[in-house]
DNA sequence: TAGTGTGAAAGCCTTCACAGCG
DNA sequence: CGCTGTGAAGGCTTTCACACTA
């Protein structure tokens, strides 16, 4: 999902699949979890359940990562920790600049596993001069005229757009402009970026409409099971 | 991507391949866009490229849908929007119901692109008796003590969850006991429901980590480094 | 003629199932 | 013996390329 444009072809950055790269957060949360316990080892079985996944993909993912179980045993959930956020990037410091402080950007701001995992907050940025030098999560909002001395002098590569649709396409060409080569897009809108940039969306409303699709289909279903076919109520 | 649990085999609800699905709701908007400034007919090319697909994957899409377009034309902008909108299930009302009205929550009733399509904010619900009766996008915020009644009065089948992550699950297994059989969750936890409820899960802190990982790639293709291992510290 | 609709080909991703190791 | 690591098989998804038609 979400790279720059149509560039790319079969996006394994090393080898490592696109699809698992897309779980290794997950498994890196249930791993935390677990260290926290200080559960010292973990099956394979046991935290592909944590995880919400099976437990042959796991074994996959991990098999792309190199050999790091033990046979008969499992895996040492430090050692993995570890060796996941290295591959992930998360043992080194990621400023991010949000724009946009509305709800949605505060709540963001306010994210707390935002703050951990290497992710550093370097700035909030607004249009609405109103709103600068407000504290949201105990940093001050800037206006948005900053941005390009911000990103430049925080070395800020990720940005996080939360402003409305309409403001969302010119705040990304003045962050990459600026030197930002990946995009976090809350905005309902597709963005247009040079090669090289990554963007990925989160999309409130589509999330909702595709559960809208399933609900319908349930409803539909009726009672029987779906052994047959539905209706068939074509339309006028 | 998000289902209940490891049911459903190979998920197509009716033939619409789940891929498909995901999309429709990104064809819709530009659909809507176009259908405000009036134009009458669109080409797979320039839909494509408004949606930020390319034009052979939206027809092999549509084709799932039936032949809606007219060849050497392209399609009728007005008839797609009713035939997605449709088959989205975004023709009838559902009925929605936010728990957690914090920053996040608040953010989520805000949203224009929820309470249009289709979605009606129910109700928000929140645990902090403080906050009850307080106006949040021109909706109280009820006591989640009211849970249950809400769900059951207005049918409501799709619930988001906007709670911090440790009251994700107890306020899931309500609205799935109350009747709900969709859920949007923003809570950075693994759900579990019954067979036959849809989860889907928004996750900022994974999203971020994704990008982490492709900025790190793209960092490190600049110096030479091609077969990356690192000291090899084993585990204990 | 311009642009849809779609078989066929090619790539990914997931799942299976079991060899092999601690 | 238990559990990892992994070829092989099977499914989905995307892409190609072109017949076909308004």
């Amino acid at each position: 999902m979400a790279t720059g444009r149509s560039h790319r072809p079969a996006t394994r950055s090393r080898g490592i699949p696109e699809a698992t790269v897309a779980r290794l957060p997950l498994y890196l949360r249930a791993l935390t979890a677990l260290s926290e316990r200080s559960v010292p080892t973990v099956s394979s079985e046991e935290l592909a359940a944590a995880a919400g996944v099976n437990s042959a993909k796991l074994r996959k993912d991990f098999s792309y990562l190199g050999s790091y179980g033990t046979r008969g045993v499992g895996y040492d959930v430090e050692y993995l920790v570890y060796q996941i956020s290295r591959e992930l990037g998360l043992t080194q410091d990621w400023p991010v600049v949000i724009v946009g402080i509305g709800n949605l950007g505060a709540a963001l701001a306010n994210y707390g596993g935002f703050a951990s995992r290497g992710f550093r907050v370097a700035a909030l940025l607004d249009a609405d001069a109103a709103l600068a030098g407000r504290l949201v999560a105990g940093l001050p909002v800037r206006h948005i005229d900053e941005l390009e001395a911000i990103v430049v002098d925080n070395q800020v590569s990720i940005g996080v757009i939360a402003t409305p649709a309409g403001a969302a396409q010119e705040v990304t060409d003045r962050l990459v402009n600026a030197g930002v080569t990946s995009i976090l897009n809350f905005a309902p809108t597709v963005l247009s970026v040079p090669d090289g940039v990554d963007v990925r969306k989160v999309d409130l409303s589509i999330e909702l409409q595709i559960l809208a699709f399933h609900e319908q289909r349930k409803a539909g279903e009726g009672r029987q099971e779906p052994d047959g076919d539905v209706p068939a109520v074509m339309p006028a």
